[in-house]
DNA sequence: CGACTTTGACCGGCGC
DNA sequence: GCGCCGGTCAAAGTCG
């Protein structure tokens, strides 16, 4: 519940930081054409901008709204599955624990390709609405093998990710595809935990980090939101999974993105809610109304500043 | 001094 | 069998 209403304040700031960023053009604009500009066209100007802030808050507005109603229609579909769960008895149980991790193997690299590809059909199934009711089940799935794309600064060349898990570097690798070296993690948090995690650039666009997740944590929670007690100095990004590969739509800028307070891994409740707000969220970059009014608003706003 | 990173060497799978 | 390639090991170096 608290999550929920912590990402759509997080869709609202990122809403009003886009107003602020456009708020504070002008500015530069201003500068740049101060010679030419009379003191009446930008005064008519910070009038249109303000205008248009007052726009996009409504949208932000109509957003929120939207969410919340996605969030009730959530809940009730919840508590209703939870009603025919506690009918039906322990079968199938609701609170599914943890599966036993498997020892992991030597991994075959034909074999790494299969479990992608099983990976990547069941998070493009997680995306329908009825799957957003069976987290445990692609669960299952995932905890052999998660990707997760993370936006980073393109300046920073180091591959580091935050993703509250304690790691120790193991190798790195320059691959034949890629320029970019892969990284090698190996938790460290528990001694017992064979999870591991590779980490490389994407060769298409260098402010993207592709992480492969490999293995499931045999720990409940890490203990910081920090890597390594190195890594802290040099933190790039926390990260952010997202159901498909490699396209700009899919990959959300986390700099805008505040940070979560409940662990992810603690509770399947939070888990749960933290799975359905990413859906929500993708299903609104999804929808080509949205990206749509979003991409016109944003070319609008830069056109109507070109000096041209 | 312990924990961690770096980096060259090594290993095993795969294709030719 | 050989070479390529991805993944891992482990010694040396670094850092707090």
């Amino acid at each position: 519940m608290e999550s929920i209403t912590m990402e759509q304040s997080s869709l609202s700031l990122d809403l009003s930081v886009g107003s602020h960023w456009l708020s504070h053009q002008p500015m530069k604009t201003e500068r740049n054409s101060n010679a030419i500009t009379s003191g009446e066209s930008k005064s008519k100007e910070v009038v249109n901008l303000r205008a248009e802030l007052n726009r996009m808050n409504e949208e932000n507005e109509r957003l929120s709204e939207m969410l919340q109603n996605m969030y009730e229609k959530y809940s009730a579909l919840r508590s209703q599955m939870m009603d025919i769960r506690s009918e039906s008895g322990s079968e199938g149980g609701s609170a599914a624990p943890e599966p036993e991790p498997e020892p992991e193997k030597k991994r075959k690299r034909h074999n790494f390709k299969t479990q992608n590809e099983i990976v990547s059909n069941a998070m493009d199934q997680s995306i329908s609405s009825d799957e957003c009711l069976k987290p445990i089940k692609n669960d299952q799935i995932k905890s052999k093998i998660t990707k997760v794309y993370v936006q980073t600064n393109p300046s920073d060349t180091s591959l580091i990710v935050k993703d509250g898990y304690q790691w120790r570097k193991y190798g790195q690798k320059v691959t034949r595809d890629n320029p970019c070296p892969r990284a090698y993690f190996r938790c460290s948090f528990a001694p017992t935990c064979q999870v591991k995690k590779k980490v490389q650039r994407s060769a298409e666009n260098q402010s993207i980090v592709e992480v492969t997740y490999e293995g499931e944590h045999t720990h409940n929670a890490p203990t910081s939101q920090s890597d390594t007690p190195k890594a802290k100095n040099n933190v790039v990004a926390n990260f952010v999974p997202v159901s498909k590969p490699v396209t700009d739509e899919h990959i959300i800028n986390i700099k805008k993105k505040p940070h979560l307070d409940f662990d992810l891994s603690a509770s399947p409740p939070a888990q749960l809610q933290y799975q359905l707000v990413e859906q929500m969220a993708s299903s609104l970059t999804k929808d080509p109304g949205f990206t749509a009014a979003l991409a016109s608003a944003i070319s609008g706003k830069i056109l109507s500043f070109s000096p041209n």
